[in-house]
DNA sequence: CTCTGTGCAAACTGTTTGCAGAACG
DNA sequence: CGTTCTGCAAACAGTTTGCACAGAG
């Protein structure tokens, strides 16, 4: 299959499942709603509400930051989107869906945001689940690390 | 040994580790910087700036916001506290000296922060360095969970 | 005596709230 | 049409900064 009909099929599925949240939830389906969602599935990475926010402005979106911030919330709760705490007092966000599991590593030295896979961190959440009887909805690890301490500064070997 | 000389020894070890510290950076030993030292070694749990600010000024400490933000930044340099970010854009400080390798499990049905250790995060850490080529210096692994999701609504059984 | 560190207040940044008008159903 | 949602602006909360003075070295 050619990869913009990949692209597009991912839009077409959010959009059903961002509709189906929202007739369950008896929300009103708006056009910025849906256009939102649009530009956050049109985009690969990490982001903030102003990123998010001046993206839109500059493709001539007529929207607000309370809106946004109003509909990024419900695109968590819809499971579509996850919101991460790098660290800073700054909320940021991913796409959820087709958003394979991962966590994250921060070079404090050289500022980058790497991205790795471990399955046994899902073993551990299976042990916890069942340790204190409750269903871990999701999870957030973070290693932060320092590339200059290895390789007599060089700095590091990945990129974002 | 009483409970009393091992609260006072770690007092004293957290001391010399801060003084040590201070000396290596060319910093001043002021008696304030001594002072948030003790207060924080002196109470166990998760802290916000505002609280040890309000917990300092009941105890009539002369202290100010910023020379507590200025100095928490210092202890976290010194490796004296840790810094957690619970989901929530507010910065949230614990003890690390004698404070055992542990996470978090943060209940969203309950609003209840619980504590657990599992010594399998050390070994994804692990195979995280070498795969990464670099050196991690703290991890935060945070699981976000709901205990109403099961046992019919029962509430979380542990507490704080 | 010098210059870093402090307390205070103002500034700043990310987020939330209140409200009048737009628009979904 | 009624009610929810939106954009805007003001309010709010946590953090940072600027500055005059206190006090460590």
């Amino acid at each position: 299959m050619p990869i913009n009909n990949d692209i597009e099929a991912t839009h077409l599925t959010v959009k059903k499942i961002f509709t189906d949240y929202l007739i369950k939830k008896q929300l009103r389906k708006t056009k910025e709603r849906f256009n939102i969602l649009h530009e956050i599935y049109s985009n690969h990475h990490h982001f903030d509400i102003s990123e998010l926010y001046q993206l839109m402005k500059n493709k001539k979106y007529r929207i607000s930051r309370a809106t946004l911030y109003n509909n990024l919330n419900m695109l968590i709760d819809a499971g579509l989107i996850i919101k991460h705490q790098f660290g800073k007092n700054l909320s940021q966000y991913e796409r959820a869906y087709k958003n394979k599991q991962h966590d994250h590593i921060i070079c404090s030295d050289c500022n980058k945001v790497f991205e790795f896979c471990d399955p046994r961190i899902m073993e551990i959440q299976n042990s916890t689940e069942k340790g204190f009887h409750l269903k871990v909805t999701h999870h957030s690890l973070i290693f932060y690390a320092k590339c200059q301490l290895l390789n007599n500064n060089t700095p590091c070997k990945y990129k974002i």
